[in-house]
DNA sequence: TAGTGGTCTAGACCACCCG
DNA sequence: GGGTGGTCTAGACCACTAT
């Protein structure tokens, strides 16, 4: 391994590391030299060395542990990001109008499927919504929200009709962890309305449980319209 | 805004960031101060600060651009990250026991829907594989695999009757660009028999197209056992 | 042209963790 | 105990871009 022209960037060590590890230069599970080592053989300095094998491990290729060293991964890891927004951004993006609409709003224990999925014992006292969003005047998304009223306060004095539930929970309660789910559901003859959708069709089904340090938050669960695809690059 | 203690770490430094942003202390839209003033103000040096903004950057709070400066993003981008792992090792972490099944294999001329998928402007020569995944001998995964066989040499010499295309791809091509779909689907009768599934029920779907510079290499689509749910966190 | 973030250098101290 | 990565400092030059 001679040493390479000087004046490297991080992103050129990256691509070089890369580069060996696809070789199979560095064999997955062997580890790495050193920082140091690397930064002398790039001519380069541990500062940018480490920014160049930080970024790697981020992206599922490395593993890093003090005093072990920088592991080559067997199987890498592969990211893809999936952008959450807000339902009326996801719409505007499109450069379709949004509209939406509360179906009902109401005050209730919660049900033992909720308190399960919210690691609840008992069933908490929840404030259960049910809304539309619509792109352009069609059906887009419907929403099945529980919020848990204990866990967010003020949200009986809330408005709903003109403010979608996401969007003011953004605004008003912090959260520090998200639990996202999909799957494909079939429509139930009940959402089957609401989304001009056949009986049994088979829509795209997103769920969220949002926590705030331990103590759940809300629970949404969300059908998409049919022919849905979600999209993201890596 | 008087001085804080000295010594804080970069992750301090995003936490207040963040912070006076959830406060409305920095109203969305506006810019922030540059980083050697908040150095200053923060008794730290313009790398740390960097740090800090350029990660909250990444993760969807801040915009950043030359002469401009830093900017509030009004909705924040939150992301969820979703690891995209080999179909084997997906069901190994589970536990469970991974079994592959070849069902056909095929060269052909590509349907005009590949060609328009892959931004061809004619048909080509592919190599069409069916295959099955299982885990505990229990159906996981049905993949209907197309391969580009110009931009995939060797490929008509590979044996999938043990490997998995997948498997075999991800170590003998690279690639560059990765987009993915996901989608509710209906399962389709051939389907149905693999998948041990109802006819119509619906199926959790992902769709992949990979690319190598522009040039397109494989296409798949991959229907997963009913009731199946991709989970990820944020 | 001028101001901002992007990046690199050279050096230092420290936390973690394996043996 | 000692080696590794994690991070900070202080300073510098540069690339981009709004004006």
């Amino acid at each position: 391994m001679t040493t390479p022209a000087a004046n490297l960037s991080y992103r050129d060590i990256k691509r070089i590391v890369l580069e060996r590890i696809k070789n199979r230069t560095w064999l997955p599970d062997s580890l790495l030299p050193n920082e140091t080592d690397l930064a002398a053989e790039f001519s380069s300095t541990r500062t940018t060395v480490n920014r160049a094998l930080r970024e790697l491990a981020e992206e599922g290729y490395l593993e890093r542990k003090r005093k072990t060293g920088t592991r080559v991964l067997n199987a890498p890891v592969r990211h893809a990001r999936i952008a959450i927004s807000l339902t009326r951004d996801e719409i505007t993006a499109t450069g379709a109008a949004y509209r939406y609409y509360l179906i009902s709003s109401k005050r209730q224990s919660g049900p033992e499927w909720l308190a399960a999925r919210l690691n609840l014992k008992q069933s908490p006292d929840v404030l259960h919504l049910k809304c539309m969003h619509y792109a352009d005047n069609k059906p887009f998304q419907f929403e099945d929200r529980w919020i848990v009223i204990d866990s967010v306060p003020g949200v009986l004095d809330a408005d709903f009709s003109e403010i979608g539930p996401n969007e003011w929970l953004v605004q008003a309660v912090p959260f520090t962890n998200v639990e996202l789910t999909f799957q494909a559901t079939r429509a139930t003859p009940y959402v089957t309305e609401f989304l001009n959708a056949e009986q049994d069709e088979p829509l795209f089904t997103a769920e969220r449980v949002t926590w705030l340090q331990g103590r759940p938050v809300t629970f949404a669960r969300m059908h998409f319209h049919p022919g849905y695809r979600m999209v993201t690059q890596y």
